[in-house]
Order: structure tokens, then sequence, then C-alpha cells
DNA sequence: GTAGTTGCAAAGATTTTGCCACCAA
DNA sequence: TTGGTGGCAAAATCTTTGCAACTAC
């Protein structure tokens, strides 16, 4: 596993994603500046749901005059304008995903660490629709996603017997 | 709606939880203490997925002398012991819920409330058996349990437009 | 030019830990 | 007894904020 996407990925949507921030940002009420442009692309091509303090890390070797807090405000300004997403993971840590297409998650307990999990068989299993039947709504509340949050243990804790695959991703 | 779980329920599946908890306490190696007991009450009867100091305020109701660091540390236990779990929200602030049955949450995306949504036809059973269709596994990932995090805006947040629930809870 | 943004440092919030007295087994 | 547990306070970790300098528009 490597810290970035597919290939077949980065030449389609998750380019695209990168080169229409400018404008989405903007459609936000955001300057376009540097430090914006690059925490998205850190995040966008990340496929490891990092923490704000990994993804500085990341950004900062592109940026190295980059604060710990420009990451912290922009992830929260870009998850209020639903440019990203928070991940559900059950642990106190924040963890952000730069890919808003309906995906589901894959969530060690050991570890902490987050894998897509993309299954077209469970979009046909009518889940999000079931969700979402009634027009949008359950009882009272307003349904604007439905995501499956699935618990296990990774195949790094199996093999290593508990050992953190985040240690590696740590030392970026 | 209440702090307290509904009627029927309290007289069923909580009070049986409360009933067992210390001997499924001690099959898990921990000691069954006053502290762990109200700490595990109070939860079983909250329905709204506390954080740790919401629940802290609570058990301090009945047990004055508790420390925060008591509540910490036991909800650390139980969630390991498997006796509650962690709630997967996508906020920071880590939230506990003492009801293991299969069921989904619907998370308020204004004011982080957590409540359950329970539907047969989306049950935790019948997730995970669609998820690992192959012997519990996706790919090298080991499914433990598969559940719907549904995102939106809660009632409540939609009539008072965008006042937190949360403030009612905070002066337990 | 002006409002919004950044870096820095400091503060705030949340969670964990060390230590000794105390309690359950 | 005796190892596990709890309370307290201190530390560690994570996140937010105030402010002066800087930048996008």
């Amino acid at each position: 596993m490597t810290l970035s996407r597919r290939a077949e990925d980065l030449d389609g949507k998750v380019a695209e994603r990168i080169t229409k921030f400018g404008e989405r940002c903007r459609a936000a009420g955001l300057a376009d500046t540097a430090q914006r442009r690059v925490i998205f692309r850190c995040l966008a091509e990340s496929i490891d749901h990092p923490t704000a303090d990994t993804l500085f890390l990341r950004v900062r070797k592109r940026l190295p005059k980059v604060s710990l807090a420009t990451v912290y405000r922009n992830l929260k300004f870009f998850s209020e304008a639903g440019l990203i997403d928070e991940v559900a993971t059950g642990r106190s840590l924040s963890r952000y995903d730069g890919n808003r297409d309906p995906h589901h998650h894959l969530i060690c307990k050991a570890c902490a660490s987050v894998a897509d999990y993309f299954e077209a068989k469970l979009d046909g299993l009518a889940l999000v629709s079931a969700v979402c039947s009634v027009s949008g709504f359950v009882g009272d509340f307003e349904v604007h996603d439905a995501r499956l949050s699935v618990s296990g243990i990774c195949a790094d804790c199996r093999s290593h017997s508990g050992r953190a695959v985040e240690a590696a991703y740590k030392n970026d």
C-alpha cells in the first residue's frame, strides 16, 4: 500500500478535484491561497484518511513554512464548505477524507487506520436509498448521507499481531 | 425526548444489561466495583450517546466523589472488553454507547448529537453478512461489525435553526 | 485599499498517567 | 494478603484563538 491513490484514480477523479479546487473554494467564499491549494492537494492524494497532524507533515514537505494552525483552520473550513469529509471512526482523533464520492470505510479496531471500501453490490442492496426512501427523511431527521462503517482488524494488524500500521505513516 | 431510554426498553434489555454487568465484568478480568457499576448503569440508561464529560456529570449525581479520570479509564476498559462501543461520529469528541445490539446512528452535522436508528431491514447481521459474503473478510480485512452512519440535520436543529441540542444536556 | 488569511505563540479542551491510599477477591 | 482500582494532580495530546504582518481580490 502506498500513500497515494491508485494511478488510474490519480489521472481521473483526483486530478479533477484538484483542478477544480480553486473555483470550488471561491464558490464557498474562501480565497484561493497557496496554503489551501497544497493542503487540499495533499489530502486528495492521500488514501489513508490522515489526521490533521499527519497531513501537516505532508503539507510541510511542499510548504516548509506552513503552520499546524493553518492546517487545522482550513480543514475545518473545507469541511464546513462540503469540500472534504471528517471521517467517523469512533476514535477521538479526527481524520479527513478528500473523496466525497459515495464509498464506505473499513476501520481497524487495533491501529485505527481507515481504508476505503467500494462495493457496487451494496449500493445495489439499496442501503442508502432505503434509508432515504421517504423523501430524504428518517422520522424528523433530514438525511444528507449514509455510509457504512465496517469495523474489524486490518491485514497489517493481523499479520504483525497488533503492530500499528500508523507507525509507518507517522514518519512522513 | 428525555435522557432515559423508553420505558419498554428499560424494563427489558437495558435492565438485563445492568443486571448482568457484574459477571460480564469479571469475565473480562475486571473487578466489580461501585464506580464501574454506576458508570455502566448511567451509560446504559442514556439514549444520547454521551461524551465522557457528560457521563461524568451524570455519574457524579450518584457518586459525588467519583473522578473524571475514573470515568475515562473505565470507558476505555469497557470499550476494550466489548461491553460498550465508541460511537463513530466524525467529531473529535468521543461518544459512548452502552447498547451493543445491532443498530445504526443518525448523526447531526450541526449539533453533533447522535440518535439511534433501528431498522429491521438493515439490521447489523444482514449488513455484516452482505459485507463479508466470503467467510468474514473483505479482502484482507477481518470484519467484526458493520453499521450505518447516517449524517444530516436533526429535528431540533432544523426547527431552532442551528441551536445546539447539546446545550440542554450540558446542564445535567 | 480592504477584507480575508497566515504564522506564531499562547490558551483551551480533551485524554492519559503517576502515585499512594484503599478495596475486592 | 495482595493485586487491582480510585482519587488527585500533573502531564500529554489535540484543537482553537488573538494578533500583527501579509496577501488575494
